[in-house]
DNA sequence: TAAAATAGTTATAATAGTTAACAGTTGAAT
DNA sequence: ATTCAACTGTTAACTATTATAACTATTTTA
């Protein structure tokens, strides 16, 4: 009787777990970004995650906004300030006027390169205490997560 | 040779995955979170957050700004609104005066009891999509991620 | 006991978000 | 074909959140 076994024992224990895993582990990478991205090259966290979208593959105002689930307008002004530095190019599309394409300027994927590949970094010696087996928990543990995503 | 089988191998998918599942779950979480407190309760993400903290057993301000790595002013102001909504009380510490003890209130525990359970339900209707195997997987995880936390 | 350190607050300024209103563009229903 | 609805992006006005710096009060330490 010391082993959960109903699945809704198991559903419990991650709903419980989760407030003290992801939000310390997530506070403790974005503390991370700040330092680099901050001190080595004047950009905000949110800053970086815009140009992390774009790298994505996300080229539009309004699907930036979607997937940050914050307004059009903040988008826009915060497109102005990386355009204005230089790390993002606007582009009319012919297909359909109403939209602006959003680029990467090879200054902007420099950066976010070199950021990527320092949080990388960071990250694996972080986790480098970790055993073989507990890593491939996480990785599994990613892919489920990845199920329950709207859409 | 498509199986992954070195430790880098492994340390090299958290990583490259991390992007991919973190920010999006914490991002959906946070949605939730602020449809539940703000539409219902009049309080944001962020002031939940302290509250949870509290709730957890910090105290003092300045363990409040160190957790959430924000200045110890912005932290004055965001109990005051607290306070103000009479979610959080504010008594002199005796042994040490330099300290103000923060604690819930009736109400405010009340409160955040309600959005915890609120969310707990919603994250547990996400997850019911898994399987039991899968949901073993991110207890895993969690555990595993823990350990990788500073101190 | 004087000096340094700590907790908390206030004032000021910058940043980032909101809603509302608007212009331009596209698609769809008559 | 034309009008109407929907969508994209922007600006304006406002609010909220944060930082920095200066300050008070208190405690610790040298």
């Amino acid at each position: 009787m010391d082993e959960p076994v109903t699945k809704e024992d198991l559903l419990n224990q991650v709903a419980n777990g989760f407030w003290e895993t992801f939000p310390p582990y997530w506070n403790m990478v974005r503390a991370h970004i700040r330092q680099v991205a901050a001190d080595n090259f004047g950009i905000t966290v949110e800053q970086f995650h815009i140009l992390r979208q774009i790298r994505r593959g996300i080229h539009s105002g309004s699907e930036l906004a979607a997937e940050k689930r914050i307004s059009r307008a903040a988008i826009s002004k915060a497109v102005d300030t990386l355009v204005n530095q230089n790390l993002v190019s606007r582009q009319e599309n012919p297909q359909d006027r109403r939209f602006t394409r959003l680029e990467l300027t090879a200054e902007g994927a420099t950066l976010l390169a070199v950021i990527f590949d320092e949080t990388r970094s960071w990250m694996k010696r972080n986790l480098d205490y970790l055993s073989e087996t507990e890593l491939e928990s996480i990785i599994r543990a990613m892919a489920a997560l990845k199920k329950t995503f709207p859409e």
